[in-house]
DNA sequence: GTCTATATGTGGATAGAC
DNA sequence: GTCTATCCACATATAGAC
């Protein structure tokens, strides 16, 4: 468990931040330490272990998703808050075109080891699918038809991303989300929001 | 540069399996030691350095894509040819669902550090892509058609192996691949082969 | 609470016997 | 060519002063 406060979040956001741009293997508590500005010691005050560390860059991913989704969904509308989804990436798409999806890369290493936390970040994807196929369903679409459209959503963006970053293209992802903004507005506005 | 011979092939196979299966920080001498069942030491006869392995665990998948597009294309039909790159992903949809596309996961892991090779390995799906495109060209595709439905392709099969690789639901793969077969075969056969 | 100094453990690399 | 023993660098972790 980590004590609570600023300094606290700071160090949740360094480490993070770190874990995004450095990879997993370059999450160390040096490295931690240098972009925190604080002597590596310290870093223990907060932290019970490395693990801990690590335990902490994957739980923001998952907060940081969720405050997304609140600000998403306060737009009202569904077809606002999907292409408020899609906007994002398309927003994004340097820095994914740069270092690939934040919880695609992150599930790639943290997979290969069993490590703890590896469920709960592809998890993430589940539930953006279902949030996804929730809209959908506002907008008209069988419960069926919804869910296949949620998850062909997400899957959309994430292949795109993962392209994107592997062949420095970054028109994979402008190509997936003019698609997925098309199908939005074709859909039938039956559902009213 | 790595010795030529039988012992050579067993070492750079076992350094691939382990990459893929442990991922790169588990690409360990001491774990390929084991897998070739050969002292560590013993590794520094076929390898300069740890960097010259993990290099040649890269540039096996990369000689992987080569056989296989050989093999596809060996079949002489650019719809059989297309098949049997889709159906290769469904038979092997338990393995990927486990251990994600053994192309993905490796850039995602090398993306983050700028080694050695991380461009090579992107540079294969940029390769899958192209000829991909070839093909749906010679089933009559427009030029411009064929290059984004090739794209697409890849990226679909990427994605959903991500997907199923991270929430552990294969059924992203089949939705992906039924979709794709059917679009093939909804393909005018103008082109003849 | 914060920092320095240091112990410990793991993995990459070399020397040299065989 | 193959193996053992050892060295070295780096990263985690702890002890203890302030």
């Amino acid at each position: 468990m980590s004590v609570r406060g600023n300094k606290s979040d700071v160090l949740w956001k360094a480490a993070s931040q770190v874990a995004y741009e450095r990879g997993l293997a370059g999450l160390t508590l040096a490295n931690v330490a240098e972009a925190a500005k604080m002597p590596l010691g310290s870093l223990y005050y907060y932290f019970k272990s490395r693990d801990d560390m690590v335990g902490a860059a994957v739980a923001r991913v998952h907060t940081r998703f969720l405050q997304l989704r609140e600000q998403w969904d306060g737009l009202g509308e569904s077809r606002l808050s999907l292409r408020a989804f899609a906007g994002m990436t398309a927003e994004q798409t340097e820095t994914l075109t740069r270092h690939g999806c934040p919880i695609g890369t992150l599930v790639a290493q943290l997979g290969k080891k069993q490590q703890a936390g590896a469920g709960d970040v592809g998890q993430v994807f589940s539930q953006l699918c279902d949030w996804a196929a929730g809209h959908f369903a506002t907008l008209g679409l069988s419960p069926e038809a919804a869910r296949l459209a949620g998850r062909k959503m997400v899957r959309d963006l994430e292949g795109a991303a993962m392209l994107a970053h592997a062949t420095g293209d970054a028109g994979h992802i402008s190509e997936v989300v003019s698609e997925i903004l098309h199908q939005i507005d074709s859909l039938a506005d039956s559902g009213a929001n």
